[in-house]
DNA sequence: GGGGTAAATGTCATGTAAGACAGGTAAAAA
DNA sequence: TTTTTACCTGTCTTACATGACATTTACCCC
């Protein structure tokens, strides 16, 4: 069953640093997405709203509620790559899955939602420009990065840059140089 | 033999991100629908008016409750198939939704998480087997049914039974056919 | 830099829903 | 069956919503 991880407007207004009058006036202007309870009219802040809320505007994102956001989907079916970048990933404190087909790729998206996917665009059987389409084209994962890795033409780069990728990063590459990416985008 | 789905007040709680004792507030001023058990008093939720509730509120409804045992993933990537079966569907009051390519039918499974998923054995560059696989080896979807529906060979079909198909409908096929077979397993 | 202005934020007081806890027991699991 | 889980009730405590008002901040003009 999935357990909702919400915050009040007392929680949300302690990371933020202001009073909770001042995140109640947010919700009102609409500037950060919350619902009501019946009772009194409580409102309750789901966490990936909140967090997106705080990206936005800047806000250093509290460790305990990046959760998600630190996790990574690597959609590569080329068993040394994905390895390679798993490696670096976890030794860097992130929870890295791995997908090696397109089917799995969906799956685990949906369920892990992660804060970021690396994806290989040159993959048997997966076409990585639907993948990015289909990523980009639902509202769900909005707040979701991808990292195109690949050995593409400058033109397929451009065409994934296009469809909504959030940085690219050529094959071959450094460690040191795809972390740097993955830091800039969710770190 | 139909399964009606009901919640307890904790789980309730937890879709909602509040405390049970609130749920049970909620339901004794009349603003949430549920019944008694004679014993204790305990109160069951149908998820009909859970959800109901939860859309008055304006909370996010999960995926998981709203109403997946009639609603249909199909799972092809023949346009007019595809169209054809959902036509046929629809006009039976079933939810449908369309995954031409593994990356999306993986994501709408678990996003969705049907009552029925009809999977096209052969389709280019996905392994219709390896979906079924995937189907009954995760927990999360023991209960979906697989109806494959396929030209393969006679062996294909029998390989697909053994990996736990539900049901098998050979290409082509009527309307009328397609309709019995879906009604059987989750009319 | 100083002063004026408007918008944003903080403060306070009051009412009240939501959370916490304890003791008991039905319901579910083993 | 026995054991374990989790729900119910009543009461007490906490903390959220609201409105009115005070204060701070950001910005502009000089």
């Amino acid at each position: 069953m999935s357990e909702v991880k919400v915050l009040t407007t007392g929680e949300a207004a302690k990371y933020c640093g202001v009073n909770f009058r001042t995140v109640i006036r947010w919700i009102e202007r609409g500037k950060l997405k919350a619902y009501k309870l019946p009772g009194r009219g409580d409102h309750r802040i789901q966490v990936e709203d909140f967090v997106a809320f705080m990206r936005a505007n800047q806000m250093p994102v509290p460790a305990e509620l990046q959760g998600q956001q630190r996790s990574v989907l690597v959609i590569e079916d080329q068993p040394e790559m994905a390895n390679a970048i798993r490696r670096v990933l976890m030794r860097n404190g992130y929870e890295v899955e791995v997908a090696r087909d397109g089917f799995s790729a969906g799956a685990l998206l949906s369920r892990m939602k992660p804060g970021l996917v690396t994806l290989d665009l040159k993959m048997p059987g997966m076409d990585g420009y639907e993948v990015l389409s289909f990523i980009r084209g639902h509202e769900e994962h909005a707040h979701t990065k991808v990292l195109v890795i690949s050995a593409e033409t400058v033109a397929g780069l451009e065409r994934a840059k296009s469809l909504g990728a959030s940085d690219i990063l050529p094959k071959p590459f450094e460690n040191q140089e795809l972390l740097l990416r993955v830091e800039a985008l969710i770190g």
